[in-house]
DNA sequence: CTGTTAGCGCGTTCAT
DNA sequence: ATGAACGCGCTAACAG
């Protein structure tokens, strides 16, 4: 076990080579003769050789590297808007570095400053909600910068997202046009979840339009989950028992508030029907699939590395991508 | 946006010292006079100044970096593991590189391999098995090793989890002392997740003490799920309608035989008792609160990065650690 | 407490 | 098709 890992020289030696050839060989870069690559890759095999990429970015200026920042790791979202972020790294040789921001924009200024330190090519980050000097930061170090989740806003260089507002203004006109009049919401903590507020306001824009308004509301102060949406819904059914329909800030929170119906022997649509947000695999599975709407959450990691990497090939220059969503019936609804 | 990063030697032209000045107040590291110190640390302001990671590295060969490997990030548990890493990542000045193996032995090699490139201080694996190349590339970078979840076997360095053997025994001891005689078992895909397997084989080693056996049981080609559970229940069922008592390989899978039980109006535990694995939050909430084993996936992750950062300070130098498990009684069994 | 010298391992540039 | 020289930005090892 000799813990003094092989370099470009040792190989070259190896090889009968320059440092600078095998170098060529290993990024398959410049002409080779197929004679020299094949005693080069030899040399390679032969001592284990695995290039330094900290020595390579160095002299090259700029690392393969993808620093990825996510708002939480404890809502379900996010681990799959970093599945699609691998899925399509995975063809690259970009890796990426992440960070947990806890939705806190000077958490996330502190880790935008580490991650700049190994000068990556991009930085994936999550809506439009940043410091002054995470801005500056920015603009200096010329990175890519991808804001996901969100295109309610002007990106600092582009956004992967869907309206939120619209989700929101879509879901109302669709539970008016099935019928529904009296309107309760149960949504959660607010200021971490930005976008959540915009979906209430479309969804509060939607029913204004029909001369209609919510007929009760309530809000947790806590992060969305099955538990908050469940008591939610409980305390809010006392004060006004008297709804059609209960529109929730996500999906999590739905089946909370399903639970409880199951709980209280309330009987889903027919006395009260329900009405979610992202389209969560678990929701269509319940007894009832749950009435929502689908966001592409694995998409919009996807195609965020897919511009961030691929801009050059493209002639698709759009600064705002769309990944849209799509109601789904569901039972509950 | 002046695109050209400033370096030590700008902040020391600055600030009227030297390079290596300007290092050690960065770091922190050697005596500084509280006059230069601050003189450095206003130009370091003024500048704008991030230290380039890649150029430490290279010169004290050995980067600020652990490299995470994940076999999944669908699966809920790995996101809780990596939220417990991340939280002990937090408090110092580490990053992590993330890699998704999709339970691939072979793709772990790539990516360990790629990871490894960056000199990291230490990588962190799940379960035990590598590929013989991956073992070897791990025994020349001396690089600390932590393989997560499992302890039942010989770590390459250290292993942080818990028995699923012991677990799976646990469980079936539980309910035979509860007055089950009737097992099923409803599990999934094997080949992927060898933990899952451990753990049936505990509870048949649980039953045989006992001088029983499995009545019946069923497993999903597919990965874990909400709907596997619910159909591998369903079909279950059908052969072996005369059943006590259920042990399902995870709670996902377990949740959706509590969502089958609804849908077919099993009462469950009355009926049918329903037993999982992981102790997830959304199965507490479930009318009836889950029967379970809680796996502490956070505390796994958080102790892995513990272990492997603050080895010197403590002088525990246990190779496994055990993280422990507890029956959660629950509603369902 | 501060500075000098040397070089980490690689890629760029220019030659051959 | 291949190579030599240089330097990326930083830190280790010594001075002083």
């Amino acid at each position: 076990m000799p813990p003094v890992a092989p370099t470009l020289k040792d190989v070259a030696l190896m090889a009968g080579v320059s440092e600078i050839t095998v170098s060529r060989v290993v990024r398959n870069k410049g002409p080779i003769s197929s004679d020299t690559r094949l005693r080069v890759t030899a040399a390679i095999d032969a001592l284990g050789y695995v290039p330094n990429r900290a020595a390579g970015s160095l002299a090259s200026a700029g690392a393969p590297l993808i620093g990825v920042l996510l708002p939480s790791l404890s809502n379900i979202v996010f681990p799959e808007v970093l599945r699609g972020i691998q899925a399509a790294l995975a063809s690259t040789n970009y890796q990426s570095l992440v960070g947990v921001t806890e939705y806190d924009p000077v958490v996330e200024q502190h880790i935008v400053s580490s991650l700049l330190a190994w000068k990556p090519a991009a930085l994936i980050m999550t809506g439009f909600d940043h410091t002054d000097a995470t801005r500056m930061m920015l603009a200096k170090h010329d990175v890519r910068v991808a804001e996901l989740m969100d295109i309610d806003a002007e990106p600092i260089d582009i956004a992967v997202g869907l309206s939120h507002r619209r989700a929101g203004y879509d879901s109302g006109r669709h539970l008016i046009q099935r019928g529904y009049r009296r309107f309760g919401y149960v949504g959660h903590d607010w200021d971490a979840d930005r976008r959540a507020r915009r979906r209430y306001n479309g969804l509060c824009a939607a029913l204004a339009e029909a001369g209609l308004s919510l007929t009760a509301e309530s809000r947790s102060p806590h992060a969305s989950s099955t538990r908050a949406g469940k008591e939610t819904l409980k305390a809010l059914l006392l004060d006004a028992p008297k709804l059609d329909v209960v529109v929730f800030s996500n999906d999590d929170m739905a089946i909370g508030g399903f639970f409880h119906c199951l709980e209280a022997g309330i009987s889903v649509k027919e006395e009260l029907a329900l009405f979610g947000f992202n389209g969560l695999a678990i929701g269509q599975d319940l007894p009832k699939p749950l009435s929502t709407v689908r966001s592409n959450r694995f998409l919009i990691g996807k195609t965020a590395v897919e511009r961030l990497l691929g801009a050059a090939e493209t002639s698709d220059h759009r600064r705002v991508i769309d990944t849209g969503y799509e109601i789904v019936e569901g039972a509950t609804a």
